[in-house]
DNA sequence: ACAGCAATGAGAATGGTTGTCAAAACCAAT
DNA sequence: ATTGGTTTTGACAACCATTCTCATTGCTGT
């Protein structure tokens, strides 16, 4: 399976099964970062029938594939995203929620630069913006 | 009371009782970002006696009133430090939880920009970076 | 001392997330 | 098609950080 679907790595022993395919599919059809439980939600008003536990074990398996990203909500919840594979950051609006990939060479320069002034080695880093979107403004 | 103590504010109707102050007292000795539970635990180990729920409430109450930043661990759960209260972000040794308060004026030069070209306004952002640092490095 | 408000502690409740395990689905052969 | 072996699923229990409840205690100012 050369993978139509190019969100699930091609690696034996790790099948496109129904369930699958539609929380991708949810993910896909938002664009937006949400939890697991919402996600869920949303599958059942489709009447898409996977289990919560399922959404979850799918979802990790999407992180760690690198497929979407993990951001955490103010209260701890994970809320989840079809992403591009490359490095970048989020522009979020706190109202809608409509998400905007975002690159930053300046900053990933400031990044090694201080790093590097402080001794630390084997660094990554995580960096978010929110504010509201031009459309929720005008609302 | 012009507050000894730095870091509750002034406000009436708040005291400075000996609970809170031995959670701060914990926070400024670590400078390392703790979850509630490990500050708990270092107040028992100090015969220091305060309840979990009150170590929650304090650092709910530092954090409202910019005393203590926030940090969440990948697995969610809430870390405190007693920080500087100008606008700074921080480098975060992965193994010994050494931090280091950083400035970024690039960053946040970049964070205006971009947000303003997509049109967001009212923004804050989120900077945190990962590593090993110099001591650990070699250790 | 008194009244009134603030703070505490112990435990219960909440809620997101992960673990368990038997049943079902799948795949590759025979 | 049937088998056998592996993967996946779903219902539910377990986990654990955090918050809530509420009776008790501690301050503070009169
Ligand atoms: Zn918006
Ligand atoms: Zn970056
Ligand atoms: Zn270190
Ligand atoms: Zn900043």
């Amino acid at each position: 399976m050369t993978s139509t679907d190019p969100s699930l790595p091609p690696d034996a022993g790790v099948r496109p099964t129904r369930q699958r395919t539609a929380v991708i599919e949810a993910l896909v059809s938002v664009d937006d970062f949400r939890s697991a439980r919402e996600l869920h939600d949303l599958l059942e008003s489709r009447e898409a029938q996977v289990g919560l536990a399922t959404v979850y074990r799918t979802l990790q398996l999407l992180a760690d594939a690198g497929a979407v990203d993990v951001l955490r909500r103010e209260d701890g919840e994970a809320t989840y995203r079809r992403c591009s594979r490359h490095h970048h950051h989020h522009l979020v609006c706190r109202s809608c929620g409509a998400t905007v990939e975002v690159e930053g060479p300046a900053v990933e320069r400031w990044t090694e630069r201080v790093s590097s002034e402080h001794g630390f080695v084997d660094v990554s880093h995580t960096l978010e913006v929110f504010g509201t979107c031009a459309s929720c403004r005008s609302a």
